[in-house]
DNA sequence: CTCTGTGAAAACCTTCACAGCA
DNA sequence: TGCTGTGAAGGTTTTCACAGAG
């Protein structure tokens, strides 16, 4: 189905955050070499990562770094404003919230909710905290495109299926849970007879895109990679001549 | 040169997460396809992931919770202590010290490390935030693991070097760069000014790993996906009759 | 001669069908 | 019968070797 691996589209962010430090140190080409070797990975890997999505190189020279890096831009959706909402704004949510870099990529955090009494009417970063409810119309009227998910794993759920119904395109879910169509409690044996009535509310989901960013499981994973060395394939691999 | 592949082990986490609900919930039997429901993922990859480490199960019964719960633990490592120490407290880094859900698998903190004047001394989690300069000691004397790798991306690299060399063997790197051996310099300008040879200090990097939870990323490969939906492999597969 | 772009081969991971045991 | 465990098939990703542009 993935005409392109979802870890090229890993590494295209690497490589563009690679080409913005070359940038503000004024360094103006590259090659797939150097940006191999930055990144942890072979030359073949960057070219063929590349050739996904175009030629942008110049053969015996190598790569512009304000051609490649705009392209990669273009490639990734960063060149256009993304407006974003938190919902939970604990102490996570509120780091996510002040951390720096995410506007730099015209993400714009519009909106921020709770359901924390302590919380609500609260400001965090120049924005006022909401109580959830109100995200259904905040999302319509603000055009919120994807919405961050900091709340307790045992609100994620329920938390994420209200940003869907409100509308948002993409959750990136910091809770550590799978979140996903309905309470994946029992099966649903809906099947539309004829009609297409019992619009199951999972429906909603299609199209929603998750990205998980979950701090417990990759200290899960280091875990077990520590006591398996061995299991894990070498970050840095060999370069060709 | 991976006998098990990466993505079972994230799977695995999952799958262990899941059986943790369920012995709360006092369900005490699962199977493949029941996991498989709440983890998205098909029944056939759940028993595939669990063959690479035994045999778990009881053929026409399914699996224990409590079995294969302890079996996960252990193949994660999750039975054993680690001592932790985190570098960088920020907010970013405090956040994390304060994220419930580490201590449930015996992940202990045991120090907290920072630059800035303003934390070295203070309090954080009933730990008192000490200089990065007493970090190679305090890991000696304290058995310390693994180290959670939350300072601000220009200063990771020399952070993560000073851990590695200090002995850690595990970096959870929350920095949204590569770090790993030597300064990955050396190309444009063999610019290594300051006299000293420094020995290329990179092997100490073997066998050390790095796990990245890196938040921006995760950011721009959603700006991505919801551009390009149909890029993504669907999120709950297909499941057999 | 250099370094990109790419078809083909190799490696890897997932899916499948069914053998095997309760 | 029911569901696990697993060799083999199928599909995807990575590696490779080299054609081709500058």
């Amino acid at each position: 189905m993935s005409e392109v691996p979802t870890a090229a589209i890993s590494r295209l962010v690497t490589y563009l955050r690679i080409l913005e430090e070359l940038e503000t140190r004024e360094i103006v080409r590259t090659s797939s070499t150097d940006l191999a070797e930055r990144a942890g990975v072979s030359a073949f890997q960057v070219r063929k990562d590349l050739a996904y999505f175009g030629r942008f190189g110049t053969r015996g020279l190598g790569y512009s770094v304000a051609i490649l890096k705009r392209e990669l831009m273009r490639v990734l959706g960063l060149n256009q404003t993304w407006n974003v909402v938190i919902v939970g704004v604990g102490r996570l949510g509120q780091a996510i919230a002040n951390y720096p870099g995410a506007s730099d990529y015209q993400f714009q955090y519009v909106g921020l909710f709770d359901v924390s009494p302590e919380l609500v009417g609260r400001r965090v970063r120049d924005l006022t905290v909401r109580h959830i409810a109100e995200l259904k119309d905040f999302v319509r009227e603000n055009k919120v495109d994807m919405g961050f998910l900091a709340v307790p794993p045992e609100r994620a759920q329920d938390a994420a299926q209200a940003m869907v119904t409100a509308g948002v395109r993409g959750i990136l879910n910091f809770a550590p849970v799978v979140i996903g169509p309905r309470p994946l409690e029992g099966r649903s044996e809906s099947r539309s007879a004829d009609g297409n009535v019992l619009q199951d509310s999972g429906d909603d989901w299609r199209g929603v895109i998750v990205e998980n960013v979950d701090f417990l499981a990759g200290m899960k994973r280091l875990a077990f990679y520590t006591l398996n060395p061995h299991l894990k394939d070498s970050p840095v691999p060999e370069d060709p001549a």
